[in-house]
DNA sequence: GTCTATACAACGATAGAC
DNA sequence: GTCTATCGTTGTATAGAC
């Protein structure tokens, strides 16, 4: 909203993500930031109110695209398919924000701008979960499901496979997921 | 070593763990560790010089006993018993450390602690997915020991599932990883 | 050896002047 | 919108009492 309004906010924002991504987010501070704008600290916090109002600013976008691939998938009528939407949107999201996910994984922070995470609505970490298994799911798929979310997350941000190119981590993170989740895996066209 | 010299040292971890737990490692201050331990903030720091050092602390038993899994699993001569041994080792000692494991998962001093691990030994994060895939594995092999891994550290520690008890919970994370992994599961006599 | 007292720089945060 | 000045608290550090 507010339209163009946000120079300084963008600025900031786009100067904090780089510093979290290389001192992480505890490791910066106001100070580093307020520095790297040419800024005193007070000025920082004119825009936020708080740091944690930084760290959840800077995983919004992210977040938000999570939020609107479980909102198209529920409009799906065949189970599979959304199964299928989410899989592939979480997947190429992940891997399209590897940095920030890696960055953002092992930070409380963030974890807490997740908990309250977007405009009041159910929470995406519940959601989530509970689009990956069937209505009548046994215990053991459930258990495979939060395997499958929490590992695709950590994995994509991992350090050893920074290496990777975006094409082949795609695929490799999506065959993981269904091998676990014990669907057939689509669109093996390439390679 | 050095017998039964710590009485203090002892109570400071579990208080520490326990604090750890609650709150948070980044959220408990020196200052509420003393105060619980009905002590002075120096008093803490005689028995440890940096916070880091005491997360370490509590998180050492736990590494140290993975540490020797991954050396036990070594001497093994088939490949396949290796990775037998280590997945029902890890996902055990996993199920065992539930609420540590969770706090720990998304605090970025622990992962400080993890990289400079234990008695400067080659890292245990680099030796443990090593030894999960077979020396000829190719790149998709690869990614799904990572995703496996940090899959079932994230979601043993997870709270949607901590209402599930050991055994269940153990059964599951097993599976899912050899599912993962491409293996045939063992022992299903329970069930 | 174990602790208290005290101090310090840097942190997140606030109030108010320009 | 940005500043200076200041607050309380944090992690860290030293000196010295028992």
């Amino acid at each position: 909203m507010t339209a163009t309004k946000g120079d300084t906010r963008t600025r900031l924002l786009d100067t904090a993500l780089g510093l979290f991504t290389v001192h992480g987010v505890e490791g910066t501070s106001l100070q580093m930031i307020a520095d790297a704008l040419g800024v005193t600290k007070a000025a920082v916090y004119y825009h936020f109110k708080t740091k944690d109002e930084i760290t959840e600013a800077v995983a919004e976008p992210a977040l938000r695209e999570l939020s609107a691939i479980l909102d198209h998938a529920a409009t799906l009528k065949r189970h599979s398919a959304q199964v299928d939407y989410v899989i592939d949107g979480l997947v190429d999201l992940i891997v399209r924000n590897r940095m920030l996910v890696a960055v953002f994984c092992s930070d409380p922070g963030i974890a807490r701008a997740v908990e309250r995470s977007l405009h009041g609505e159910e929470n995406v970490m519940t959601r989530l979960p509970a689009m990956l298994v069937p209505p009548d799911a046994d215990e053991g798929a459930v258990v495979a499901a939060h395997v499958a979310l929490a590992g695709v997350a950590l994995a994509g941000g991992s350090p050893a496979l920074m290496a990777m190119d975006d094409e082949r981590l795609r695929r490799h993170l999506g065959d993981a997921v269904r091998r676990l989740l014990g669907r057939p895996r689509r669109r093996e066209n390439l390679s």
